[in-house]
DNA sequence: AGAAAGTGACTGAACAGTCGGTCAATTAAA
DNA sequence: TTTAATTGACCGACTGTTCAGTCACTTTCT
């Protein structure tokens, strides 16, 4: 059998023309033809407009958010855990502002947040787990509420970073924040 | 009390829809019947869908936003200060969750942001001199600097709380707030 | 071996509906 | 009467979506 080609190139041209545009400046044409297939093939693969929009969460979002969690690796201190997690943050941020700038308008819209809410938040709570892990093994106390301000104040970076200050000075960021959560735990 | 003229009701109707549903997803024809009039007359007043955008933000935004500077009322002291700040602060997410989430979304929406950038960067700004001031005349040091974090954590407590979590207790992240920033001045 | 049958990835013209926008005509105000 | 406010039928462009049909390929039959 024909391998599907069309597939993953529909995949890979709708999030790129999403993350520049947004979902509902980009239409279905569009992406076919960035992608050199026809509109009836998305048709073929995704049944609407809609699903293809789930398809890409799943896609993308695997590839950008697959960070091992904490446990599974050695963590030789808190100190080194932080700043390797800031670093991977920064690294993200840095290399994927677009689709960043696109999942956060996903959910601010409220006729894609109900589409997209269930699939994101299971993602924003996995990451918020992961930090609340990273605090406990760190031997924080209260690790759930110190989490949960330290995700605040990454989205608070990250809003900053991808909308208001164009040229935020992201490393100078970043550092503060590891200065400012380093001593909190033994 | 003088009937309200279809200027101000399209305006009111344009607001409320586009805070509702999303720039996108409201029409003209949308806002026309919600505002009890023809289309045609909101052509009249606002030459197109997008200068009607720019009409709200002027419109919403100056009732939203419209905080005296610090400096021109007696502070007593620089805790009641951010105390009165972060009050302020609170009711606008609570009076104004739908509006603000309109306004994150304009901003991280590629084609949106184009349009409405000046005027909207512009408050930002604006808000950030105020917390500026308060944080000088509260006589911290690098209020600058601190003015700008303490700003960033807003801005993340905002987006947590227009979208990530839904139940975020507002109150209790707001007193923690107060509590970290209270003591970095005299 | 070659022919026939079958598969499914892919196409593109066409659909009904909606969009932002226009404008000659009508109504109300001055 | 002159001026301003307001209407709603109308337009072309474009939307997401459908589907009958094409064709390179694989499988089955003779």
């Amino acid at each position: 059998m024909r391998p599907q080609l069309g597939k993953d190139k529909i995949l890979d041209a709708a999030v790129l023309l999403f993350s520049r545009a947004g979902y509902h400046a980009t239409s279905i044409s569009d992406i076919a033809a960035a992608a050199g297939v026809s509109k009836g093939l998305m048709y073929n693969y995704f049944g609407s407009k809609e699903i293809l929009l789930l398809a890409i969460i799943d896609h993308a979002s695997e590839k950008m958010f697959n960070v091992a969690p904490v446990s599974s690796r050695p963590s030789p201190s808190f100190t080194a855990e932080l700043r390797a997690f800031l670093d991977g943050f920064q690294g993200l941020l840095e290399g994927h502002k677009e689709y960043l700038a696109f999942q956060v308008s996903l959910f601010v819209q409220p006729d894609l947040k109900e589409i997209v809410r269930i699939p994101v938040q299971a993602r924003a709570t996995q990451l918020l787990q992961a930090v609340v892990e990273m605090f406990t093994v760190g031997g924080c106390d209260n690790a759930d509420v110190l989490a949960r301000r330290f995700v605040m104040e990454l989205d608070g970076l990250t809003l900053h970073y991808l909308a208001v200050f164009e040229n935020l000075p992201l490393g100078t960021m970043i550092d503060r924040l590891f200065d400012n959560y380093k001593d909190y735990c033994k």
